[in-house]
DNA sequence: TCTGGGGTCCTAGGACCC
DNA sequence: TCTGGGGTCCTAGGACCC
């Protein structure tokens, strides 16, 4: 291959829901909603809603009830993580089989791909074409010359398109529009940016990155700035991950107010982080404790551990984290994390989410 | 019956050491 | 009796992403 260097997104059309789709194609052209077990009677969320769900305003993260009241007339799917598992490593298999691509996988349904080529937009056709053979799965690309201009042009390809975002055309793009629409920008900061008088992407590309130190801190304030003008790394990193931590955490249907339960939750979270830590076969070397309390008040304990794999030993730490819980406060979510020791070779010269951006 | 579950990383402030 | 200044480690809390 050669060529100049190019930077890809590639993102999965509504995943979830496209691949339900395809064991049911009947559901094919109706307002399919993919989220917790299926009952919208339940504590639940949206994880995925199809176009035809999207187009009566149901989003990602939406509380599973309100989307079924939108639509009423919903199909309503639990989510089924091998199903999409298994779909996701097809995907990425057919990604990774592009010629010259280095691929980092960001998730189930999006990854970035390196590639040296003369005609981007011809390989990420094609590339489109191949994922679509192999899996019947839309994606949209996006390309770039830094990561973070890739992953932002994927969401003007959407659906099953390309589009092409560089330093000659980030500004005439991005440049009016608010400073959320960025990667890495929520409404948290993109509130705070808006009190120094930063309301568009223009705006922050302009601000000097000493200015806004005092706000958000020496890194990421100048980080910021950087993201403004879509400057960044250009190295996608095919590095296999490794897991910082495990984490399971659980919404009670019912908020719980006996010690007794707590307890037994405790006990059964554990059970299932240390089941992913022994994949691992790693030690662990710290827990967190997060405890929601009803309505919407969260707490967390953290501790620092001797490292460990004894599970006796770690269910015994983790209990002593929960004796600091308030009693007599209802409580309507349990988290439970295990941050894991990192092997020699991946302590230093990895590259980790958000410093590869 | 408003608010999932799995991650990552950053910052502030206190404790502690020299 | 008064109390610097730098550095590191730890805990708690936030923010964001998919």
């Amino acid at each position: 291959m050669s060529g100049i260097p190019w930077v890809l997104h590639v993102d999965l059309d509504q995943f979830l829901a496209a691949v339900e789709v395809l064991r049911r194609p009947e559901l094919a052209g109706k307002p399919v909603i993919v989220g917790g077990r299926g009952d919208p009677t339940e504590r639940a969320v949206v994880s995925t809603a199809s176009y035809e769900a999207r187009a009566f305003g149901v989003r990602s993260g939406m509380p599973l009830r309100i989307a079924a009241r939108k639509v009423p007339d919903a199909v309503i799917l639990p989510v089924d993580r091998e199903a999409y598992l298994e779909a996701s490593d097809a995907v990425m298999a057919a990604v990774r089989a592009q010629p010259g691509a280095v691929v980092q996988v960001l998730g189930w349904d999006e990854a970035f791909v390196g590639v040296e080529s003369e005609a981007p937009e011809a390989y990420a056709r094609a590339l489109q074409a191949a994922v679509l053979e192999r899996t019947r799965l839309h994606c949209s690309v996006g390309i770039g010359d830094t990561l973070v201009r890739a992953k932002v042009a994927t969401g003007f390809g959407k659906p099953a398109g390309v589009y092409r975002l560089t330093a000659a055309n980030w500004l005439e793009v991005m440049g009016a529009r608010p400073t959320k629409d960025l990667w890495g920008v929520g409404a948290k900061v993109s509130g705070r940016l808006a009190k120094l008088g930063i309301i568009t992407v223009a705006q922050l590309a302009a601000a000097d990155p000493e200015d806004l130190v005092p706000e958000f801190g020496p890194r990421m304030g100048p980080w910021y700035a950087q993201l403004g003008r879509g400057d960044g790394s250009s190295v996608v990193d095919s590095t296999p991950w490794v897991a910082r931590g495990h984490s399971r955490e659980t919404t009670f249907q019912r908020d719980l107010t006996e010690p007794a339960q707590v307890d037994e939750a405790v006990r059964e979270l554990m059970a299932r982080v240390l089941q992913d830590v022994a994949k691992e076969g790693r030690p662990v070397v710290g827990l967190t404790l997060k405890v929601r309390y009803a309505p919407f008040t969260t707490k967390t304990h953290a501790r620092k551990i001797p490292e460990t794999s004894d599970r006796d030993e770690i269910l015994a730490r983790a209990l002593e984290l929960a004796a600091e819980i308030e009693p007599a406060r209802p409580i309507r979510l349990l988290g439970l994390r295990a941050e894991m020791a990192m092997p020699e070779d991946a302590r230093e010269g990895h590259t980790p989410t958000r410093s590869g951006w």
